[in-house]
DNA sequence: CCGAGTCACTTGTACCTACAAGTGACACCC
DNA sequence: GGGTGTCACTTGTAGGTACAAGTGACTCGG
């Protein structure tokens, strides 16, 4: 079988999206570590939280949000639970289920730590970019979402509907 | 000290990015593991040789095209050549200095694979755009790099966009 | 009730990556 | 032409992630 090869206009596109996509991380994580001693994904998971009524949420549902396995985000969370920035309690609810709540702790870490997360944030992506192409970005991550995510698992994050479903 | 705040559109394109960003590595990654039993990486190294002259690169060059460490570079290139995949030999013209060189099973083994990679990339990515949004997106992953990799090490893989393989 | 099946999570093991230290090889300079 | 310093890599160790198996808790049919 032979796919149809990638026109140059699309080699252009693609080549550079995985440029971004290997260093974007990088960038974003070694700010976050010398900062606040936080992986990027340490941090949004304190994120999820904060934002969630009464800074709680079951672990199931934080796995989805942050796009984790379950172990993953058990082994995370734990390393949270040691460092004081998020408590975990059986759900009364449902005995299997298991709730993590941010700490006061961790509630101020995270909002120590946004300021220096949103500027990194404005320095190397959206000051980069004129507001037209920031809305062309929001519209064109909105179309990947729907393939990339085709069920909507991260939807309650990156917002409301993709086309697609 | 306080930035200032994201606005809303700003907020949307960031989260959607995030959120692709967080995604599409995953979905490359596991379709090379299944289908080829290589990582994303690992499949990017081999991609690099095979379009190098005699498909021979010094590890240094390699490393700064895959945005690795030097040290990462090491061990996967050997556990590649461990495979047979590629070999590696000490620089006539430079003792300090090993060439990274593409076997004939490593062609092979890229030939084979890339048809997959290509239909899961336009599967994914490309065929959810327009043509339109294909050019904006180059558009805006090219000035994203300006800020990401402003002394362009990454350049010769994006810049030039060698679209002839 | 009571047993099979599922769910929500935790623990254990293997792999991969990052960081730090070590080994030759080259370059420069007096 | 030794001494100093840098360069190009390799090796060792620690930390994080993925996959597989295990433990209670709920559900539902009989």
């Amino acid at each position: 079988m032979e796919p149809r090869w990638l026109s140059a206009d699309e080699m252009t596109a693609w080549v550079r999206l995985v440029a971004v996509v290997e260093l974007l991380p990088g960038v974003l994580d070694g700010q976050l570590r010398r900062d606040a001693g936080l992986t990027h994904f340490d941090y949004f998971v304190l994120a999820m939280l904060s934002e969630a009524p009464r800074r709680t949420l079951r672990m199931t549902e934080l796995a989805t949000r942050t796009n984790a396995t379950l172990p993953r985000l058990s082994h995370v969370v734990r390393r949270l639970e040691e460092r004081g920035l998020v408590e975990r309690r059986p759900c009364p609810s449902d005995g299997r289920a298991t709730n993590a709540r941010l700490t006061d702790d961790g509630w101020a870490t995270v909002r120590a730590t946004a300021p220096g997360h949103v500027a990194t944030v404005r320095e190397h992506v959206l000051d980069a970019l004129t507001p037209e192409q920031v809305g062309q970005l929001a519209e064109i991550a909105g179309a990947l979402l729907g393939r990339l995510d085709p069920d909507g698992r991260l939807a309650a994050v990156y917002g409301t509907a993709a086309p697609g479903r």
